[in-house]
Parts: C-alpha cells; sequence; structure tokens
DNA sequence: TTCCCATGGTGGGTAAAAGTGGGTAATCAG
DNA sequence: CTGATTACCCACTTTTACCCACCATGGGAA
C-alpha cells in the first residue's frame, strides 16, 4: 500500500516533463515498474497513480453498474483522461498537452504526495483552493490528530 | 506506545539539522528504525512522531472517502507539510525549510516531549504562549484532572 | 580530588544523488 | 519520402546524504 505524502515545487520543460520527486519514488512499489496513470483529478488538479493503485481503482469502477446513466458518465470522464506514462532515465513522466491544459499548468507545478496517489496542481491554482476552504488547518487537524485542549 | 517527556534546549544548524536528545531516543519502539515523520502541528509549532506513531494517524486519514470533498481537503492540508526523516549518524533529523519557516525557527529550538509526539518550538514563541494562556496550571489541572479536595 | 574515558552535541567537507535542460536517433503519419 | 513527434541518451548544476573531526560534559576509577 502507498503512503505518499510531502509537497514539493518542481518545474515543467518545455516537452511537458515533471520529475517524481524522489522521496515518492521511495514509496513506490516494485511492482508498478515505474509506469503511473495519469487522469483527471477532483478539483483543478491531475492524479498521477502507480500501477498497483491504479488497479484498485479500476477494480472499484468495474463495480459499477453499466445502466446507471450517471455511472457511465463516471467512467467515461474518468477513463477518456487516462495516460500510461512510464518513467524515463532521469525519473520523469510525460504529462499530455491536454492534461496539462485542464489543469492550467505552464512552467511551474506543485507536487503534493496524498497516500494512494499523487496530485499535480499549478500553484496558484492550489493555493486558491486552499484559501477558498472554509475550514482551517487547526480544526482539520483536530479531527484527525485528536482534540487539543 | 510512546512515552517521550522533558524540555530540552538545543541549537539548529545551517542545513537545518535538529539532534534529537538522547532522552528522547531512549523511548524510542525499534520497530520505528530511527525514522520520523515532521509534520506542522498546532499553534505555531512542529510535531515529530516516530513512525510507527505517525502510522496510527496515517490509519485514521485513510479511513476518510476520498469522494467526499471536505475529506479531500482535510488529507490534502494534513499530508502537505508531512515529511520523513531519518536519524543521520549524530542523531539528527532534518527539517526541511519551509517548516522552519512556519515555525520561525532559526538558531535555537525548544523540543518537548508530549508522550507520544516531539514538539519543536521556538523557544520565543513558546514563551509567548505560555504567557497568552489566560488561565493558571492549578486551575486547567482542576479541570483536566478532577476537583482538588 | 584529579584525570581519563565514554557519551552526547555541534559543525563542516565531500562524494553521490537528484533535478533540469537539451540533442539526436528512431518512429509514425501524411 | 519528408516532416513532425516521440523516446532515449547525455551533460550540467544544485542539493542531499554520509562521513569525519572536534568540543563539552559527566561519571567512574585511581
Amino acid at each position: 500500500m502507498s503512503s505518499f505524502k510531502g509537497r514539493y515545487s518542481y518545474s515543467v520543460d518545455n516537452k511537458g516533463r515533471i520529475n517524481i520527486p524522489a522521496k515518492l519514488r521511495k514509496a513506490l512499489s516494485p511492482e508498478s515498474n515505474d509506469t503511473f496513470v495519469i487522469t483527471r483529478g477532483y478539483e483543478q488538479c491531475l492524479f498521477v497513480y502507480p500501477l498497483d493503485e491504479w488497479n484498485k481503482v479500476e477494480q472499484s469502477i468495474r463495480g459499477l453498474s453499466p445502466s446507471n446513466s450517471q455511472h457511465r458518465f463516471f467512467v467515461r470522464t474518468l477513463l477518456q483522461w487516462a495516460t500510461e506514462s512510464q518513467l524515463d532515465g532521469q525519473a520523469r513522466i510525460i504529462i499530455p498537452q491536454d492534461l496539462l491544459k485542464f489543469a492550467g499548468i505552464e512552467n511551474e507545478v506543485l507536487i503534493i504526495g496524498v497516500l494512494e496517489r499523487i496530485e499535480v496542481w499549478n500553484p496558484k491554482a492550489y493555493e486558491e483552493y486552499l484559501s477558498s476552504q472554509p475550514t482551517s488547518y487547526e480544526s482539520v487537524a483536530e479531527a484527525v490528530l485528536g482534540q487539543k485542549e
């Protein structure tokens, strides 16, 4: 089970390549074979799953009903964006242009480890996302780390 | 279960390294393998969890639903600050620059053992925190531990 | 008491790893 | 066949991890 964590600021070169931070690479299962599935995430970000975690996602999609129109819509949206990509010799993956465009990414990205997946954001969009949230860090932490006095 | 205690005054070198006090190291479980997870704490301090204690925190995060937007915010907020760090040969951990900046730490730190976690403070910020508390130690103790006779 | 040694804390140098950019040869489509 | 795209490789710079050396302190033995 993956356990990505941390926040990293990286650059995107003009070929659409981004580096996967070394600390996140260390959290990869060997069975993923340096392969990732990149797709559209929630909010304005991209989800990057190592192959083994993607397989779990696929598994849960298979459980959805093809006769339910909402389910069909969800599955189509998720899958039409999904791309496989393997690390190159310098530990980078290539993000297709249309996904970069979707996330509004240009030269700089924010990479966030979120347990089973990696998220890729336009740094500015992420700041806006954070500041648009009504709850504070402290109240979030209380719920998970335990009550504060 | 860890049981850190005590208050220690240590220095931070210009590489962002701080020593973990020997007395606290003796309270570590061997399964943590000298590895810690450092993250943002309450007030203006940092939390340092040994790996086994962090895993308990992570467990409660995994229970949250990824399709709930509030939960997604929780998980991102908590994990973006989290960094893993292992003791070097001199029993120090490295604190990333952005966490040092968050806690306002420069050359000196106050390290406090708080049972399952270790807290790292700017000494001045800690003094201010103490003096900003409106109630006295005794009256808090009454409320927390029960009435004095 | 005094010396010595073990342990703990601090600082810094260096080799290796990580991050970044670009070139070129293979591949594919028109 | 030709031009564009992709994949792979190479080179440079920066950062990190690891190692070594030194100083302070405290406890024990002579």
